[in-house]
DNA sequence: CCTGGCACTCTGTGTTCCCGAGTGCCAAGT
DNA sequence: ACTTGGCACTCGGGAACACAGAGTGCCAGG
């Protein structure tokens, strides 16, 4: 049905499309592309584009504008992923080599990613369920009170202030302290609960009460900020791309965790470039937006997705590009700290 | 020069332009305000208030819309700050009481702040420099490497993961964190350089490189760390506004970390309500906006400052009561944890 | 000093008109 | 069977134009 040379008039519209933000026409084509035959050729296969729902004309007598179908068919089967240039590969590895914890590591992620696609970069914080415990630390700060702090593996620091049912004397806290590292360290946080729910019984009677208060805590972190953190920037490239509707719900969407979490997170394969096309978005207000996000992680394993969202007429080469880079060097950053 | 009525004048202008954000004429004014005068009259007036550079008429034969002069005359001398109603305080403080960190208690005060004035807020992270250390703690994480933590007492929290240029045994590192503990604790961080100086007298030759390492770092990120961090949210009020020009512009100011710090930062009294509008703006991109801000903190120290910012036609006494109440009550929250 | 009246000046809107880009279809050519 | 040039047709967008309405400034009278 849709032979090699209605395939390269889809990809041809695509990227003229892409490039001048005009709908395109027959002749144009024949101009720009050297596809070989006339104009008049060209629109008999627009046509059956046409039919087949991957092109689109506003009105009768403009030219064609791709739907997401034809985007659809345009990143799966008619293009490559553009590899960065030698000089975009060395900015990106300096810009992200000088951040010194975890914060600033995905601060410095998401400016990137922004600044090199030209749209809103979202990234989500390493999942805290998929790292292992490095240290657990007890700190007193009163009699019936202490900060406990969770370390891990990425280098994240999670930190709560316990109010204690009773006193608890500095000994017993180092005591705790020792007791919970042997059993935690290296301990992934998914096995946490279960290991945790193992060790009272190897405390003596008179901590339990401390002790659970402590314990509960320690799951309550791990559970209530299963909520993970995602941040975004470069909301302004947003205002630059002539936006036909609804900038506004873009943004209030992008406010809303929740969906940027859904918008990330949703998928199939988790390692691999994901692209979804405006109408396959779940979200109402994000027509007319694509997304493209990949995981990254320190070594095999998956940490969480980054990504960025942009009108659906972007440049999917390059876009794909620079996240898949990013995702991979920030992998290597993480790793490497 | 200006009677009272005349101010009566500017005074209604400014109400009907910001609620119907159309150029006001002077039967308007005559019929929706009791003034007890006729158009003519009115239209006198506006001839003065329009020679005194208050207002301003966008072309002949159209209305008079407020200049930045006559909205700070408004601001300065014609309003008042208008008190939150009883449910709307109660709202704050019940969606404030819930937080249990300092970063969730900055997140929520945001989000309220942008969902209560409809405009977009920010908040600026309590300042590390007025604040107190409450604990220092070092934690070995490897013969070389310890994670040293930072608690002040506004709940805040920094961490860094140091390299140290030596091995280090368990109870050096305990003795070491004693000495920083007696030695810091309750100390102002502006005092702690001066004091850190002092220490490596009381520690025995052999500590001293690793301390020297370690006090080095407490210092690089106290000094580093003073860029404070800012965070805002709302952005989608900003759409809903319709931004005359510049939306893109003023987007690019909300990120970039400098310019959000010199709106809110850069004023004569401290602990009161600011208002800049419009023009009496430092940066180019924010002319046609106003930004609303107020200190906050804990008991009589200002930690630091929030605000909003929206278009330069905002209901002035409401955003500023809001403003003022978020800030009080936020230095009370920080106060009582 | 206020007020009603009046002539004047604009902008925004609606209407009309026309150009040009782009199409679909058809008949002829390869 | 596919490609191509020709041709009539459609429709959106811009230019030209007119017009109503809102608002003003000014003046003379109360």
């Amino acid at each position: 049905m849709l032979d090699d040379r209605k395939l390269a008039v889809l990809r041809a519209i695509v990227e003229d499309y892409v490039s001048t933000n005009e709908p395109v026409g027959s002749k144009a084509l024949a101009d720009r592309h050297n596809l070989g035959v006339s104009p008049a050729t060209i629109r008999n296969d627009m046509a059956a584009l046409e039919d087949g729902g991957y092109i689109h004309q506003p009105h009768t007598s403009a030219g064609r504008v791709p739907t997401d179908k034809g985007y659809r068919l345009f990143v799966d089967r008619l293009s490559q992923v553009k590899p960065l240039s030698g000089a975009e590969r060395r900015a990106i590895e300096t810009f992200l080599a000088g951040a010194i914890d975890l914060d600033e590591i995905v601060m410095r992620t998401v400016r990137l990613l922004a600044q090199l696609t030209r749209h809103v970069a979202v990234v989500q914080y390493p999942s805290l369920t998929r790292s292992t415990v490095r240290h657990v630390e007890i700190v007193p700060l009163a009699d019936t009170r202490v900060m406990l702090v969770l370390i891990t593996n990425t280098g994240r620091v999670e930190q709560r202030v316990v109010d204690l049912p009773d006193v608890i004397a500095d000994d017993r806290v180092s005591h705790l302290r020792a007791v919970l590292n042997t059993a935690l360290d290296g301990c992934g946080l998914a096995q946490v609960p279960e290991t945790v729910a193992a060790l009272p019984e190897r405390l003596s009677p008179e901590d339990r009460p401390v002790a659970a208060t402590i314990l509960s805590v320690i799951l309550e972190t791990l559970v209530e900020r299963h909520e993970e953190k995602i941040v975004f920037a470069g909301a302004a490239n947003l205002a630059a791309a002539d936006f036909t509707i609804g900038l506004r719900d873009v943004l209030e969407a992008l406010e809303e965790q929740v969906v940027l979490m859904r918008l990330l997170g949703e998928t199939d394969d988790l390692s691999e470039l994901t692209v979804r096309i405006g109408s396959e978005n779940p979200y109402t207000g994000l027509r007319g937006t694509s997304i493209v996000a990949a995981g990254y992680g320190s070594g095999d394993k998956e940490l969480a997705r980054l990504g960025v969202l942009g009108p659906t007429r972007m440049d999917y080469p390059v876009t794909m590009g620079a996240v898949r880079a990013v995702a991979r060097y920030v992998g290597q950053i993480l790793a490497g700290s």
